[in-house]
DNA sequence: CGTCGGGTTGATAACTTTCAAATTTCGTGG
DNA sequence: CCACGAAATTTGAAAGTTATCAACCCGACG
């Protein structure tokens, strides 16, 4: 086998995956696409969706406000499933938009149930990593509804770090991370000033440094314990269900 | 057939459901059982979990905090399942909890899985139930990122509204509602007083009344204005799939 | 009655936004 | 290789929003 896809690696942490299984993996992929920030893959309102699996780039969902703010849902990284709720839901009621270039692969919808029925464990692991999604988003709801400012980024920068050692894109000490502070405010719930001041302030703790669009950890564990991380939630050697 | 349950009546608003796609639905319900608060239906970290269906009485799922915040991320109210997403990721990541008595049926998981097998509209319509919920959180991530207290209140309340409506619990123009302002505040993620005083100010500004545990919408164009709140959200009139 | 949980109100403090203005970074063309 | 302009980052000051603290009120209930 070549190099692991992303999301081979991804779920191989969830559940132990024969050949075979990663064979049916591979022929999901459809029609290789690439897109460029400035242009969103997925409108508000659009019907008939397409979804599919991120390759390269990080992209972002998000909704608009009639107020005239923006609040950035998620974050998705290479290896992560883009739009699958929208094909359910028929029109999708948010948008997605690349942060950097963007290479994702078409998902047959169809290909995607039809693989469900022939490989479970296959089946399993996408559940699995979807479960983790929402509860991904759960905990971004919880740091954004009770979490101050600093607690709340510290905790956002620690599960991106988790998120990308997953599928191969970080270490424990530091990642490459391509947004832009006004990105993080929108996603944080924060004003892009504000990012900045609470960047510096973790900076001047010695806790992390994010410079230069790499994140780097200086204090793993006084991070942790600042933002009452979860070390548990993403992280684990093997494969949880062998 | 005696009066449609919570959750048939919300189905059906999603999709023309037959009578065998509405009797499957039936013998899905198992064992009745009663809950009351102060006692957890479902406990952070507790495994082997069971799943139900929501009869009478409203309950929250909630995740604590280490800084002794905690934030309510949905309030569950009849017709709605209570506990699916922590049967699939095996150990439950949040807390649900009765907010009145409350009586849920369980549900055999391989039941439900075997029903989906037989009856496909009856599972689209389960799906698309769970999507919608889905996009609740995601609205209230929303929400709390970026609306102001006033604004965020305010659409909490029309959810609940067009939410209750959908089951048959409430009208176009208020509806029971069982929650402290203590209970309100964990969920919006304000303070208890605050919520006292955005209160305040709907009623003054002639919008919405909270009073004995009901809500009354005053001015429904002037609160959806408001809110942003979508009509078209949650609100329809036949199912949408015939 | 006395207590207790919920609601209400005022005063003050804390946190975050907004506005405005440097400063730095970075890609592009000269 | 340097200059230029656009975008991103940084900083200060002032304003706005929301939290916290401290009372007080009220109805339910033992």
């Amino acid at each position: 086998m070549t190099e692991a896809s992303p999301l081979a690696r991804k779920l191989a942490a969830f559940v132990a995956l024969s050949d075979e299984d990663l064979s049916m993996l591979d022929r999901l992929h459809q029609r290789r696409r690439k897109f460029v920030p400035g242009v969103d893959l997925v409108h508000q309102g659009q019907s008939n969706q397409t979804a599919y699996i991120l390759a390269k780039g990080w992209v972002c969902s998000y909704k608009l406000l009639a107020n005239g703010g923006r609040q950035i849902v998620d974050f998705q990284i290479p290896g992560d499933f883009l739009g699958l709720r929208s094909v359910l839901f028929r029109t999708a009621d948010h948008n997605i938009e690349p942060v950097t270039p963007v290479e994702a692969s078409e998902v047959i919808i169809s290909d995607l149930l039809s693989a469900f029925a022939d490989t479970p464990r296959l089946a399993t692991a996408v559940l699995w990593a979807a479960s983790r999604d929402e509860a991904m988003v759960v905990e971004h709801l919880v740091g954004i509804g009770r979490r101050n400012a600093l607690e709340r980024t510290a905790h956002y920068l620690l599960e991106f770090g988790a998120r990308l050692k997953l599928v191969g894109l970080g270490t424990k000490m530091s990642y490459a991370c391509p947004l832009s502070q006004y990105l993080l405010a929108d996603a944080l719930g924060l004003s892009a000033v504000h990012v900045n001041r609470v960047l510096r302030q973790l900076r001047e703790m010695g806790l992390l440094t994010f410079h230069n669009g790499r994140v780097t950890f200086d204090d793993f564990e006084g991070l942790v314990a600042l933002a009452d991380f979860d070390k548990a939630y993403l992280d684990h050697d093997g494969p949880l269900l062998r």
